[in-house]
Order: C-alpha cells, then structure tokens, then sequence
DNA sequence: GTGGTCTAGACCACC
DNA sequence: GTGGTCTAGACCACG
C-alpha cells in the first residue's frame, strides 16, 4: 500500500503534509492512477492523529482532482500528474543519494545539509519568478 | 545587507520562515556573528507583512540564541552556530547546483524536482530515526 | 452585509446552503467583488451553527475560486462568476414572481410548488444532458 | 412506468432524491394510487447504487405513508397526497415552460437560471415563515 | 479581533 | 466496513 508520515517539527500542518506526500507519490510514480489509499481511519490510527486531519487532507486531493472518495468503498487516486520519466528518475535519484552521502562524509550535520538544499532551492526558485 | 523572502503557499507560518532564513544564513556562513539584521520595520514594508509578525520572528531567534537586540539600534546575530566549512561548502555546493541544472535539462518541472528532493530527504530522516 | 439563511429540512449539508447562497448573490449582482462576507463567528452566532461549519463553506468558496480569507481581516469574494445582466434579471424576476403568486392564487401549496418547479428543472436538466 | 434520476452533485442524500421524485409525482399526478414502482433491483441497477440505498427510499415512502410493498409482488403506490388540480397544473405548468425558455433566450445559463429559482424560492419561503 | 488547525466524539449515507 | 457532516472546544498565526 502507501505509507504515510507526519514530521511534528515542521511547522507545516500534518493535513497538508499527507498532502504533498500523495502528490509526490503520484509525480514520483510510486502511486498510479486508480490505486486505493489507506482509509482514512488506518492513516489516522497509524500516525496516531485525528481521522478529521486525515479527511481533511483527503478532500484537499479531491479539490486538486488527485483522488476520489466513494463513499463505502475507500478514496483512490486519479493519475492527472505529469509523472517523472523514470529513466531520469532512477538517473537523477541515485546522483542525488550519492550527494547526500557525501555531505554526510564531509561531516555535515542533517540540519546543516538541510540549510544547503535549502538556500539553493531558494535560489533557484527567485530564478524562476525572475 | 540580508534579504529575507516569505511563500505563502507553503503552509509553514511566516514568521518561522523568517526564522529559518537567518538560521540558514548562518550556519552557511552568509551571516556572520554581529551582522545587523534589517530592522523590523524594513521587512515588514518589504515583505508587505505586518511588523508583529517580523518582531515576533526576531523574539524567537533572540530566544534560540541567534541574536540580540539592542535597544535603539537594531538586531544583530551572534554566532552561536556551526558552521559549514567553506571547502565543503563550496565544493557540495557547486555540485549540488549542477544536479539542479541536469534535473532542468531533463525535463523536469520545478515541482517534479521538488517532489524528488523532499523524497530523498524523506528517506534519510526515516534512516536516521530508525 | 449579506444575510444568510440555513434550511433544516432539505437534507443539504448546511455547509453547502451557505456556499450556494453566496455563489447565487455572485451570480445575480447581490455580491460584487471585493464585498466583505460576514465573519465566520458572526454567521455562526447568527444562525446557530458551530463556526467549523462556517469556515468548511468559506474553504469551500476559496476553492471554488469565489472569495478569499485574509487571516486577520476577514473573507472577501471575488468576482469570478458571469453576473445576470441587471436587465434580464430584473425581467425576469418580476415574471417569475407574478408565477409564483399566480400559483398561489390557485390554491397550490408550497409543497406542491415546490414540486411543480423541480419536476420541470429535472425536465430542462434531461433536456441539456441529452 | 417510473423513471428515477440520481444526481450526484446536489448533496441531497441518493435516497431522499428517490424519495422525492415519488412524492412529486403523486402531487403532481404523473403517480396514481396503486402503481407499481419499478422494482428495487430495476433502480439500483439502472442508477448504478446500491440496492440498500433503493430499498431505504422505498422504506421511507412506507413509513410516509405513500407505498406499500407486497411481498413477492412490489411496491406500489398510495394517494395519500393532495393532487394539483389537472386544469390549473396544466396552465401553471406551461407558463412557467414559458418563462424557462425565455430565460434561456436571454442568455442565462443553466445555473444563473437556477440561482434566480432558488433567490425567489428562499424569499418566498421567508414570506411564509414570516 | 480575524481565519486556520487539530482533537474528541456522535451520527448519517452508502457498499 | 467506507467516507461525510456536525458539534464543542482548545490553541495558533496574523493584523
């Protein structure tokens, strides 16, 4: 199935962040279209939050037409996403872990990794709207 | 001087992402110890929010330990922070902006490269705390 | 302001009525854009309902693109409907009255008004689906 | 015999529109007492829903009073509902015909129809509860 | 004061 | 069993 995590430090909302989890999933293609979801009482049971935080975050993926809800049967996905190629995919990915590894070996601190993924994904952001 | 920035869609409340940014300055190394931080009143009028909303950001770094203000003249940082070795930096940095730009010539949209970087970083969280 | 009404009986989700009423003052000129809605707290005291309720259907219209909540200030609606031109509708209006009191007259009741309208709505509905 | 609709969008629970559309045709005369409902399989399986939804609206007709089912036979339908009087639904009917065809001519859209409906349905209704 | 998030728990509609 | 609605009430972010 698909597994879902809820980090308490962020600072984003625990609904938002299941969210950007299945919206992920579906970029990312380890969702596909039509597949089930956790209902919303296992999500809510597993992470220990509320099941209200849970369908809340369900309804937000029906808003952006990633998933539907049938009542009685489960929520499942819709494939309406532009997936990752998944040669570049798996090209892109194993790059990125092998620098994540490196910065570790360089004695990097997660926080202090997080700070560089950070600024330049900020960078390249202000590039864009530039 | 130090230019702070603020998303709205991101869900994290404004004034930790004020809080982050100077945390990032200066565990990078852009912010050294004792650069004034703009004043309350600057960023408000930049980031067209309210000054509560700065001033409670800098009541917060003030708290961590990451600055002090001083009456009548200003915020000002204190180094209470490790920071990444510029060697490690530069060289991290350097190819960390190159898999940015293949990820771009791949074809990938912003939001598929942000979808693979929260996943990797999703990972190495999960293989830290495990 | 602008009144809200919510209907026990239909068996419509209050949170819908509220939405609906506000999509209608849009469409018929009631509402313009920019007009401020009555605060969440406001509705709910006024009509007896919890203030979750309120804000589901405030959500609700932010999704629909039909207003937008300012935290702190309030929620606003924006104009992003075709209005009925002032002319038609006021024609109309006046015709559609006359039936209704023509009706009656008659000796219908409610009931069986109600039912007279929503046959012939499910009539030009089949009409425009087939 | 008696053709059923289910429209999902309305937020009216599928058994009350059933429910409904029985009613409304005993009002409106296009039901005699004792006619046959189309049997509970023949629904569900003609609108796609469940037969336990099918068998709650006929229940809920049971329980109003306004069919009663046979066993082995099927349901079939009481008069216990004042008709509209044929001559004035006759007229009544065709003039409100009338004004939705107007209505279209003038440009409305199916939806601003519908708003100027319930905008003049919901004065009416505070009319009477005043 | 505004809206937003989350919890706890009840009840309903649908399969 | 599924998801959906509503209530009551706490706490947070923002102006």
């Amino acid at each position: 199935m698909f597994a879902f995590r809820v980090l308490d430090r962020s600072g984003v909302p625990a609904y938002l962040q299941l969210v950007d989890q299945v919206r992920r999933g579906l970029l990312l293609g380890h969702l596909q279209e039509g597949d089930q979801l956790p209902t919303v009482r296992a999500v809510a049971a597993g992470l220990v939050i509320n099941p209200n935080t849970v369908a809340k975050a369900y309804r937000e993926l029906e808003h952006a037409g990633l998933a539907v809800a049938r009542a009685g049967q489960g929520t499942f996905t819709t494939g309406k996403v532009e997936q990752v190629p998944a040669a570049a995919y798996a090209r892109l990915s194993s790059r990125l872990r092998q620098w994540f590894s490196d910065a570790q070996e360089a004695g990097l601190a997660p926080e202090q990794v997080r700070a560089m993924i950070d600024a330049i994904m900020d960078d390249e952001q202000r590039r864009e709207t530039a």
